[in-house]
DNA sequence: GTAGCCTTGATG
DNA sequence: CATCAAGGCTAC
């Protein structure tokens, strides 16, 4: 992943195909060909179309095949449009000169520093953040698989201890954040965080959701502002929707041959043991809610990262929530069942997956079309968002709400969200595993449960089980997309760094 | 439409 | 005057 080879500038790739860079283009070290690219598209405001799902591979060979995902490319990567002249005046400098030296001045300490300290970068970079606090509060996975490290707060025990070596192959490289111990908990991720400069300017119209200005009291973000966290958290958002019951006059179940213990009708809420089990095991949203607040609001107290802008809040709310998932996990049925390293694997494949997921089911019982809901219980109004968010992280909000419009009318109720969860976590696409019998019978035993669930349930919706699976490959997808996008926004910077959220975002890429 | 090479002109 | 990122040109 991370390679800084040896000579000054000139061996550096581009970022969108691959190709050999010629210099700064738009903002960033580019290739020639993506800036032209890039130029042409804009100077003669192209629209393309994939024919795909929007997540064509770009690379020097490719690049050709599909511009509007090279387009989705260029902006993701931070491309800037602005940098593009309305007037086409030739020549001369523009203002983002100063950045481009800024980044050259970087990238030469950057180089100095590895070699002067091949492998040890975590506390070289004092200038902006001092990470070893960060680093002494981060755990990782594995830690958290091992029930050492909860969340940022408490625990001081953990903290100390470092992960034990186990299931770290499996995420190879990358898991040199994961496994160094009392200092280093995001080594080289730290580093490169704490060095790209952040202060782009907005273009008109929706660049990449760089620069969310501070929420504070005034200003743009209007609806969400910091000491909302206080107040707004305790208004109710979630008047318990989940105290529904399903459609009690239900038909006897097709397939009752599944559920060894005396058949389903045994249990008394005619649900499957699966989904029974699961139900039972779902985290207390409200506890989550009140933690995940804390967590935010110590974060702001401690005021370490002054400039922690909407996107970063956002970055570290993902993150406890990710930290929610894993503590779920753990409890799951079959899951636990699992090694540690299994346990990883699963869990570094679907992370995203079930991010996902559980911000659009949250939107699908929220139920407001025109705002969205928190975990922490805030609403934050659409056109806020939007205003916010620049093109690339529109895009993947509006594809999410179209999939929320879509389970909306779908009725998915939380029996079948649970269900969903328990299959995205064993998925059977993840290989080498010491014990994938478990996470077989674990995806079976639950397709089974939806089936019946949903054809009991639902008689009238006919397809309804079909359909939710088929929306599982769409959660995929869009996950896929997010955590692309996520990932070039840490790579410039704007993902407050030590957390689980870039570990995961590293491991599958090693 | 693509991409390599060329020209331009503010900045230091 | 050198630099170098912007726009321009043109063979493919």
């Amino acid at each position: 992943m991370m390679d800084y080879s040896y000579d000054d500038d000139l061996d550096e790739l581009c970022p969108v195909c691959g190709d050999k860079v010629s210099g700064y283009h738009y903002g960033l070290l580019t290739c020639e060909s993506c800036k032209g690219f890039f130029k042409r598209t804009v100077q003669n405001s192209k629209h393309y179309t994939c024919t795909e799902n929007q997540n064509c591979k770009i690379d020097k060979t490719q690049r050709k095949r599909c511009p509007y995902c090279r387009f989705q490319k260029c902006l993701v990567v931070g491309m800037k449009l602005e940098a593009v002249r309305a007037d086409r005046m030739r020549g001369g400098r523009n203002k983002f000169g100063p950045m481009y030296k800024r980044d050259r001045a970087m990238k030469q300490q950057k180089k100095a520093l590895i070699r002067a300290n091949s492998f040890k970068l975590e506390t070289a970079q004092p200038p902006i953040v001092s990470p070893v606090q960060a680093a002494a509060e981060y755990g990782g996975l594995s830690a958290s698989l091992h029930g050492l490290s909860h969340h940022h707060h408490q625990s001081g025990v953990a903290k100390a201890l470092p992960p034990p070596g186990s299931g770290s192959s499996s995420s190879s490289s990358s898991s040199s954040s994961s496994s160094s111990g009392s200092g280093g908990g995001g080594s080289g991720i730290s580093s490169s965080t704490a060095m790209a400069p952040v202060d782009y300017e907005r273009s008109s119209y929706g660049t990449p959701a760089l620069a969310m200005p501070v929420p504070s009291g005034h200003g743009p973000l209007s609806g969400y502002h910091y000491q909302p966290f206080a107040n707004r958290a305790i208004k109710s958002e979630f008047p318990d929707p989940y105290a529904m019951h399903p459609n009690e006059a239900a038909p006897p179940y097709p397939y009752p041959e599944v559920y060894p213990n005396g058949g389903s009708a045994a249990t008394g809420g005619d649900l499957p043991d699966v989904i029974l089990k699961l139900l039972q095991q779902e985290p207390d949203e409200a506890q989550l809610k009140a933690r995940i607040l804390a967590c935010l609001q110590e974060e702001q107290s401690k005021a370490r990262h002054e400039k922690l802008n909407a996107f970063g809040i956002m970055c570290k709310m993902a993150d406890q929530t990710l930290f929610a998932i894993v503590e779920w996990a753990r409890s799951c049925i079959f899951f636990k069942e699992l090694e540690v390293g299994d346990q990883m694997k699963l869990l570094q494949n679907c992370w995203s997956e079930l991010l996902v997921f559980d911000y659009i089911f949250r939107q699908v019982h929220h139920g407001k079309e025109h705002s969205i809901l928190l975990v922490t219980g805030q609403e934050v109004n659409m056109s806020t968002v939007t205003m916010q968010a620049g093109s690339i992280l529109n895009n993947l909000m509006l594809r999410a709400h179209q999939l929320v419009a879509h389970l909306h009318s779908l009725q998915v109720d939380r029996q079948e969200f649970v269900c969903l969860k328990f299959l995205i976590l064993f998925s059977l696409d993840v290989k080498y595993l010491e014990n994938s019998s478990v996470v077989k019978e674990a995806q079976e035993k639950a397709h089974a449960a939806l089936m019946q669930y949903t054809v009991c349930n639902y008689p009238h919706t006919t397809d309804k089980f079909r359909q939710l699976l088929m929306h599982l490959s769409d959660i995929r997808s869009l996950s896929m997309q997010a955590e692309e996008y996520l990932y070039h926004k840490h790579l410039s910077g704007d993902v407050p760094c030590n957390n689980l959220l870039i570990e995961m975002l590293h491991a599958k890429r090693s």
